[in-house]
DNA sequence: CGTTCAGTTGACTAAGGTCAATTCCCGTGG
DNA sequence: CCACGGGAATTGACCTTAGTCAACTGAACG
């Protein structure tokens, strides 16, 4: 809950009273592995901060899982496009490890937002953070290649890689398992 | 002025005092066929609402465009990860057509949200409406093959296909101007 | 009538996908 | 302690599709 209103905190002003204001608001969850946050059919109706552990957000197309981000500690996390409009979505949110959340529902946000002074303004700025790393996310899909999407991967996230299975990085990426595989023996011979 | 009154009153409620407030916060700009309103090494500095014409979005990688997307009449139109946070970008926004546009600055937008009630609203929906078809289009992009892209294209823009050369919708899509040329053979000998 | 540039078409290349076999790793049970 | 089972990861052969390079067509414009 600290690292909730420290990380709230580093968007806005809070003042002492508004902070005793948080903790009522958000309630934890936890999720062991392979539990859910959202099904397909679902309706996304938390954001959710991640305390500890590890989760995947992706999509199943005819059978074929896409895997679009993960969320690890003192990260925000949600599926906007449900939880905006509060309609029906067809993306999962899936722990990969025991995982412990602190999550506001929707109308709680509303109220947070009435009496929180700069409330909206969070909501904002929070919003605006993840439109900046989905459009960055969108530009390297434009423009990068499987094997530099890798690297960058590896660049952005090194201490997630041992979390994570092969499996679901190469559905990060774009690719199959297979390919990969392939590229990573690729790059091992180049050193 | 009217349009963009209307489209802003489509998001938020304005009384009619703060409606007084909205014209002076924008100006008009003319471009014409080829002018940019954003350049490479650039500052975003407006939120531009098209009154005419047509736009394109897009970066240049190595001498090769890529088309991120088309904006024209009555939609609204920036590039946020340099507008918010008034950095250099590396992306060009160029009119298509003689084209005009009511822009408001950074520094009058904060003015708009300190002195319009619901402001930071305004603020925080239409960032959602611009993430929520980002993140459609990073989807499309994970899952949809070149050719089921430019369908969707042709679905979502019929209008926009006559005003449109071909090449910059290839590069919309993700590919080469032959390669769309395949596709529409393709397509074309399927009816 | 010739220049220009968008669009098409053809031959070939490159890279990821597919299918299938094999190896590696790790945990369980005899 | 070791043998086995099962899923992950790798590897090989072949396929599919977009990229590349280049030639050609066709329409617009002076």
């Amino acid at each position: 809950m600290e690292a909730l209103i420290n990380t709230i905190k580093s968007f806005i002003r809070l003042s002492p009273e508004e902070e005793q204001l948080i903790p009522p608001l958000f309630s934890e969850i936890k999720l062991g592995t392979g539990e859910y946050l959202l099904e397909e059919g679902g309706i996304c109706r938390v954001i959710a901060f991640v305390s500890e552990g590890l989760l995947r957000f992706y999509t199943n197309n005819d059978g074929e899982e896409k895997t679009g981000f993960f969320s690890s500690e003192h990260e925000f996390l949600s599926y906007y496009p449900s939880f905006l409009t509060q309609t029906v979505s067809d993306k999962y949110i899936q722990a990969l490890e025991p995982t412990k959340l602190l999550v506001i529902t929707y109308d709680q946000l509303q109220d947070f937002y009435a009496r929180v002074q700069e409330g909206e303004r969070f909501g904002r700025l929070a919003i605006e953070q993840v439109y900046l790393s989905a459009i960055k996310q969108l530009d390297s899909f434009y423009t990068d290649p499987p094997e530099k999407r890798y690297q960058q991967f590896l660049d952005s996230y090194p201490k997630l890689v041992q979390r994570i299975p092969q499996y679901y990085i190469a559905s990060y990426v774009g690719i199959k398992p297979q390919s990969l595989s392939r590229i990573r023996n690729r790059l091992a011979k180049k050193h």
